[in-house]
DNA sequence: GGCCATGTTCGAATCGGTTCGATTGGTGAA
DNA sequence: TTCACCAATCGAACCGATTCGAACATGGCC
């Protein structure tokens, strides 16, 4: 009546030991349905609930995992941690989440506190800047660990998205339209995945005969894409497409245009990337690179548990490709 | 070398006993300076973290919270847990958070896994439809507990928004600019929020001789509300202004607008609550109630705090005025 | 030299479970 | 009656920390 129940509480009511207890609560050992009865019946009377910092300190087992993002307010990612916790919770596990907000110093010390508080796994979007020594303490505790979308390490489990390809099929779409003037919107701050992306782009242009292109500094939300893009316009008239680095730049891009007088696929052509729930709404409809972020949530989580299985299987590395998803923004020039 | 170090390692490394490292690492005790540094050296060395589920189950303090969402995905709540985890984690809390998606079996699952792993608070958004024996089981186990923006509960501490002051501001506002036909959109699902918020539209509307006004049904998010726009014009053209619950719905609702070749803040008035970033930017701007997140956050934390402090206390509601931001989308009709 | 005060360090118990080997009681066969 | 065997239950050690009181060494004083 004072305390939580425990084991020893549940004992005494049942008239039995701890072990026998814990042995018909986890199903383990040969217990007579009498005794089973006795001792189900007794947990339930006390509403007693395990403690699994306990059960995880003898056995080592630990059911808990660790997702450290590095933007919870981004819907895409809100959609990826919905497919990884629906897996994860399925086989038994407690999904957390943290975000660093791309604050290196906030990431080590909650990636940190994880290891403190202990986390049998982790699934991991690393900021941006991210010290070594980051990646040392994950390694010297053993952590079994994904990375997401940044693939920063050869040691590490990862799941990504085909960045270059994607963008070269944005391009060529744009190219094939008609298009000779192509920016590329969001960003020049040297991301991984940013540098994947402006990758696919010069590719696919230079392999077009269009040279280097223009790259045209913006971040990842619509309001810095509307800035961006009102002063691309100005500085350079001539561009009639841009390849943004996500949908919120290119969102941000089209309200931009429109504010401008410009119609979005007619004036101007835009291309987006991940495909989240606005751009099928807004007005115009944008055409944009979809990944399902169900299948990279269920992606994480398998690779997660073969790790957490198989400690010392190879690494895997999982790239997902993204499909062209044509809408209202992008035309004929 | 095998293993995580321990404070069994640290000692055999340092030449001291179990209890002497523990005392260095939290400062209790007197030792002298000679083994500190001796310890400190051995502890940094083989990169010591201590386990916290160890010292949790023996000192009984569990610095671990829980926060239970009802949707990860809307960026007001994400600004919100910004708040909530900046406070807490500089008094070294480790904040981890769940979204139950409003589904109120997953999270009863995802509640008693709280339990069972041990936190030592929850900051809670409890799902529309949730059970009593759901707050039962948090009463039984003592789980310091702060409600947020559902106050459905009086035995348990509450921090959330004046809704109806809110909602009667912003019809007050549409009342006064000659609006009167004035519908309210996001509707009948009669959370306590929406009760509140759309009591707080009808008594302006009464007050002020309209009658009680047309509720019109729509999800929280942007496609939900231009579908519910789209039909609310089509069946009531007469209405000259919307409340909406939401920004996510406003924002929907001008996009319907558009599409039918009205003019948001001319043809027809719309006002949003939340102040999204999306708010500012969207063209037009959108004419919302806005509520700090950052201040809700942080009284969220500080009433959980003073709660696990004091487990005694009485039960403290904390509710927050929301203020008009006038913009572009309302005007004279 | 013996004794006490002072300052450091350590032994042992504890938290709530899990695990394994040992013990108990009952049954059937020799 | 004795013995072997099996199923059911329990004792005790352990996981990694904290906590408290006891032990220890040192030095000063009588």
């Amino acid at each position: 009546m004072s305390g939580k129940p425990t084991l020893g509480t549940v004992a005494k009511e049942a008239g039995v030991s701890i072990p026998t207890v814990s042995q018909v609560l986890r199903g383990t050992g040969r217990i007579s349905e009498k005794t089973r009865d006795r001792v189900l019946k007794a947990a339930k009377t006390l509403h007693y609930v395990p403690d699994q910092k306990a059960a995880a300190m003898r056995s080592g087992e630990n059911r808990e995992i660790g997702f450290v993002i590095n933007q919870l307010s981004n819907p895409f990612n809100a959609e990826v941690i919905s497919g990884v916790v629906d897996l994860l919770e399925a086989e038994g596990y407690l999904v957390s989440i943290l975000d660093t907000r791309d604050d290196s110093d906030r990431q080590s010390r909650q990636l940190e506190a994880f290891i403190r508080h202990g986390r049998g796994g982790l699934i991991w979007v690393p900021a941006v800047e991210t010290p070594n020594e980051t990646f040392d303490l994950l390694a010297a505790h053993k952590l079994p660990t994904v990375t997401f979308l940044r693939n920063m390490r050869k040691d590490l489990d990862h799941v990504g998205i085909r960045n270059a390809e994607a963008t070269a099929t944005a391009t060529r779409h744009l190219l094939e339209l008609g298009h000779r003037k192509i920016a590329y919107l969001g960003g020049t701050d040297m991301t991984l995945v940013r540098r994947d992306r402006i990758a696919g782009y010069q590719k696919t242009l230079s392999e077009g005969g269009m040279g280097a292109g223009i790259i045209w500094d913006s971040e990842d939300n619509r309001l810095a894409g509307l800035e961006a893009m009102l002063s691309l316009h100005r500085t350079h008239p001539e561009v009639t497409a841009v390849v943004c680095n996500g949908d919120m730049v290119a969102l941000g891009a089209c309200l931009a245009l429109q504010r401008t007088g410009l119609v979005p696929g007619k004036d101007v052509s835009v291309t987006g990337f991940d495909n989240i729930q606005d751009a099928a709404v807004a007005t115009p409809p944008l055409t944009t690179m979809a990944v399902s972020p169900h299948k990279l949530g269920r992606k994480l989580a398998q690779v997660l548990l073969d790790r957490i299985r198989d400690p010392d299987a190879p690494i895997s590395v999982s790239e997902i490709s993204a499909e062209l998803i044509v809408r209202d923004t992008t035309g004929t020039p």
